[in-house]
DNA sequence: GCCGTCACG
DNA sequence: ACGTACGTGACGGCA
């Protein structure tokens, strides 16, 4: 078992320097001094350094440090404690640490350091330089997996974990109750093992190529997200509470009227509940199955709709119930007292695909449409002075599908910039595109839609209510008018079973072993993933390159423009007015020129004092 | 803790 | 005969 020591108690670079070599050397019996010296001061400065911070809980908006985990040196690693119940003060220890984090020439290893680096800004410490994070190493290396905690990279990579955090809190309610040569031990490990780590996926990176992507878009990447969500976006508080009082007396008003047609009453939000009154006490013809039951879905009661009234006033309810629970109810509860806003995460090595997540809340799915869809849209606002910005990509998924199918069809559609839902309509019925009706172009939609996903008749007829006969006929006729679509599905799936991954435009891989899988409905899935990832894939790349860009852009010439949400193929600035001209042009243009692809890229924008009015 | 459901791209 | 469109996160119900 590696040995770890007590910086600021005992000298830091004798500590870092012998304490692997001296075993006798009990962490607990650490001799303290005086030697408060920053850690650059000492001779030779370090090249890099591995570092960790424990705090106070998981959140780097409100909770705070600990203390700091360091290592410079394979094996050897040290702890600084800030706010332990016993310890040096708060200043003196993030003076030590100050110099080393905040020197450009530094590069700065560590599992997570967007966390790290937004929870050191709150303590007026500005981590800076190359980053070398290993949590997103280890998800470039397999974002099939979604959990790449330090533990569970160290157990994959180096066949060995860490003693839970659980287990050293104990019945401890912080981290700062831990008695400090227990919390040496535990911490230090975490900066040790960052810097293992890098050795290793730094290696696999570059077996896999990924090191491009790696320190060209998701290092950089870090910084973006991490002002984007020091940032946070203002919330309209007194609205949402209206909104929730509308939708309360809304959702009231209508439940005695289920009772009625129910003749019990009932929890109307319980599937299982329901499901009795609908398919014992009323009869109803129940459709479709899930493991535990009868569904009660939106399809499912759309079509119970044509036989009784109920199913309808049900989906209306829930709709309302959705808005209010997930929405209006819930996110004035994440507005941080500090800032008045709400500060989202944006998760970077959560999808199999490369797309970011947002969590805590989720604002990528915050709703758009319907009245109410306006109506809460309306409450994230920008601040006095500034206004929102938005900015989304046009067909942005199909654009790149006919960039890596090089389609004739789709190239020529893009170039002379075609509606290209009306043109597949056009395509599919066999008209001209003047004669396209608004049915058939939704219908075409969907198809195009089903492309990218990866389209199969079942899924299609499911989408539209046909029968699968008739959707593979659409499917038909449209490969038979893309043959360049055709052809990219047949060699992504070929590629895919040779090589056993597939790849996005900037190299981006996931593994699909299912590709061989004699069962035929895995197969198939996997196949749909092989279809599916290097577009959706290739979307997320040309977004984040973007999003590097511009705040680059913005930082270069001085700008107060903030980039504040970013939701797959649209970004949300907070911008000040005197700003909105130059920003609205150097937005759209990063947007449209992150990547030269063989079709155009278009980019809509739009303004306004809230996200509602933005769009 | 899992499931069904539903909000978004 | 079987049963799915691709990618997420959050909520309430229920074991």
């Amino acid at each position: 078992m590696k040995q770890y020591s007590l910086f600021g108690e005992q000298d830091p670079v004798k500590d870092m320097k012998e304490t692997a070599a001296a075993p006798d050397n009990q962490p607990g019996d650490a001799v303290p001094h005086d030697d408060k010296r920053p850690l650059s001061s000492y001779p030779a400065p370090p090249s890099e350094i591995s570092f960790d911070i424990e705090a106070t809980g998981p959140d780097p908006m409100s909770d705070t440090i600990v203390g700091i985990s360091l290592c410079r040196e394979m094996g050897k690693a040290c702890y600084v404690p800030v706010r332990h119940t016993q310890g040096p003060n708060l200043e003196s220890a993030l003076e030590i640490v100050r110099p080393v984090l905040e020197d450009e020439a530094i590069k700065k290893i560590g599992h997570n350091l967007k966390y790290d680096m937004l929870i050191l800004r709150r303590e007026g410490v500005e981590v800076r330089g190359t980053l070398y994070d290993t949590m997103v190493a280890a998800y470039l290396l397999n974002p099939n997996r979604s959990d790449h905690s330090l533990e569970n990279t160290g157990l994959e990579h180096l066949q060995y974990g860490k003693r839970p955090f659980r287990e050293v809190l104990g019945k401890r309610s912080s981290f700062a109750d831990v008695p400090i040569a227990e919390a040496v031990n535990y911490a230090a490990e975490d900066a040790a093992l960052a810097m293992e780590l890098k050795g290793i996926l730094f290696e696999r990176l570059r077996e896999d190529d990924l090191e491009d992507l790696y320190f060209q878009t998701e290092m950089p990447l870090i910084y973006v997200l991490a002002d984007m969500e020091e940032a946070g976006v203002k919330i309209n508080r007194a609205r949402l509470g209206e909104l929730s009082k509308e939708l309360q007396s809304e959702m009231s008003a209508m439940e005695s009227g289920i009772y009625d047609l129910a003749g019990e009453r009932f929890n109307i939000n319980s599937p299982k509940q329901l499901a009795g009154i609908l398919f014992e006490n009323l009869g109803l013809k129940p459709g479709k199955k899930t493991k535990t039951g009868f569904s009660t879905g939106v399809d499912v009661l759309e079509e119970l709709a044509k036989a009784h009234e109920l199913p309808l006033i049900i989906l209306n309810y829930r709709t309302l119930n959705k808005l209010k629970t997930t929405y209006t109810d819930s996110l004035p509860k994440l507005i941080n007292p500090k800032t008045g806003r709400i500060h989202t995460s944006f998760n970077q090595t959560v999808t199999a695909t490369g797309r970011l997540s947002s969590s805590e809340p989720n604002l990528q799915n915050i709703p758009v449409r319907g009245e109410w869809g306006t109506k809460i849209r309306e409450v994230f606002i920008a601040e006095e002075g500034n206004v929102l910005l938005s900015a989304d990509y046009s067909q942005v998924e199909l654009r790149i599908l006919a960039h890596i199918s090089g389609d004739a069809g789709l190239l020529e559609a893009f170039r002379s910039d075609m509606d290209v839902h009306t043109g597949t309509a056009a395509e599919i019925f066999g008209v001209s595109p003047k004669e396209v009706t608004t049915d058939m172009r939704r219908i075409a939609k969907t198809v195009n839609f089903g492309v990218v996903y990866g389209i199969s008749p079942y899924g299609l007829s499911e989408a539209i209510s046909i029968t699968p006969k008739e959707a593979g006929q659409y499917i038909d006729c449209y490969f038979e008018k893309h043959p360049g679509v055709k052809a990219y599905m047949d060699n992504i799936i070929m590629f895919a079973r040779e090589k056993g991954y597939v790849a996005t435009l900037l190299g981006r891989k996931r593994r699909i072993p299912e590709i061989r899988n004699p069962n035929t409905n895995a197969r198939l899935q996997a196949e749909r993933f092989a279809i599916n990832t290097p577009i959706q894939g290739s979307a997320a790349d040309l977004i984040k390159t973007a999003m590097i860009n511009l705040a680059g852009r913005l930082r270069a010439q001085g700008m107060k423009s903030r980039i504040v949400l970013q939701i797959h193929d649209e970004l949300l600035l907070e911008t000040p007015s005197h700003e909105l001209k130059e920003v609205g042009v150097m937005l759209k243009h990063e947007m449209e020129n992150a990547m030269q692809l063989s079709v155009p890229l278009r980019v809509d924008i739009g303004w306004g004092p809230n996200w509602a009015e933005a769009h």
